[in-house]
DNA sequence: TCGCATTATCTAGAAATAGAGATAATTTAC
DNA sequence: GTAAATTATCTCTATTTCTAGATAATGCGA
């Protein structure tokens, strides 16, 4: 009985995403954010200062969802917008100090918490995992962008 | 300059599942489904009837959601529930005719769009991802069921 | 330089999803 | 056998996310 590998592979990917997802989402709750949200906090406390679109690739939701995210985040101050100046349609964020409060102080339960989320593959695997999903990624990316 | 590996992974994950979810998004919409409306008809196509506990498992979506989405293919006329003689709790969910016309119509692109999703990889490292996934997702799964 | 395609962001509205908890049936432990 | 715990489904509500498209600025080619 030969499998069918595609489909077999794109199975055991959303259910290995899925399950380490839920860690996500349960590490992240426990400090009253959601999952978008503490990217964006993520991904400015790493990168610094960065035009709203390139926040948006690093999260991968639409366009419109990161306006609804970031609207959250700076009405509770943790996150401001500023004009670009070279660049007009340009706008940048990036983490106001009680932001950076918050990201520094978060960031690292949940970095523990999803270490232990993969820590079912040992080590050499993981290593392993990452170099095949990498070229997964990038080829369904590619893919995607050639049958446009 | 140390990867930390296991956040490496899941980083990776997110962008590999993200890429190739967008296929299938892209695919399914394609027929006037939404993803989950698929996963649904997929999975009574491929098991035949099933209860709607064991339907909600293979979909990773929250009960609240799976009758949301039964609720609607009922109304289209595409799946039809059924009380369990056994286990009066239970409901039991079954293609209709149009439902399995429908689903035996569909599938096979949507597969083929799905094995072109993947196909960067070759097919030797596609089965050893598979392997790395399957620990992954249920070592995953295993430590969520413990931590509750 | 001018017009056109592209890019960046946002708005409005619809759809999908989750969360809390209600209800009812079954199973388990004693 | 019965009480307590678990399981299955659903309701109601809030939140998240997407789609379509508007607006404005930039880049690019003739």
């Amino acid at each position: 009985m030969p499998r069918d590998v595609p489909l077999h592979l794109w199975v055991v990917l959303a259910r290995a995403f899925d399950a380490v997802e839920r860690h996500s989402r349960a590490s992240i709750t426990r400090f009253g954010l959601g999952t978008t949200e503490f990217g964006v906090l993520e991904v400015l406390y790493h990168k610094g200062e960065l035009p709203v679109c390139e926040v948006q690739r690093r999260i991968l939701v639409e366009s419109s969802s990161t306006t609804y995210v970031v609207d959250k985040l700076v009405q509770r101050g943790l996150v401001r917008r500023r004009p670009d100046e070279t660049d007009r349609r340009s706008v940048r964020l990036d983490l106001t100090p009680a932001g950076r409060r918050l990201i520094q102080r978060i960031f690292p339960p949940h970095a523990q918490a999803m270490r232990r989320a993969v820590a079912a593959l040992p080590p050499r695997e993981q290593a392993q995992a990452i170099r095949l999903l990498r070229e997964l990624g990038l080829g369904a990316a590619r893919r995607l962008k050639e049958e446009i």
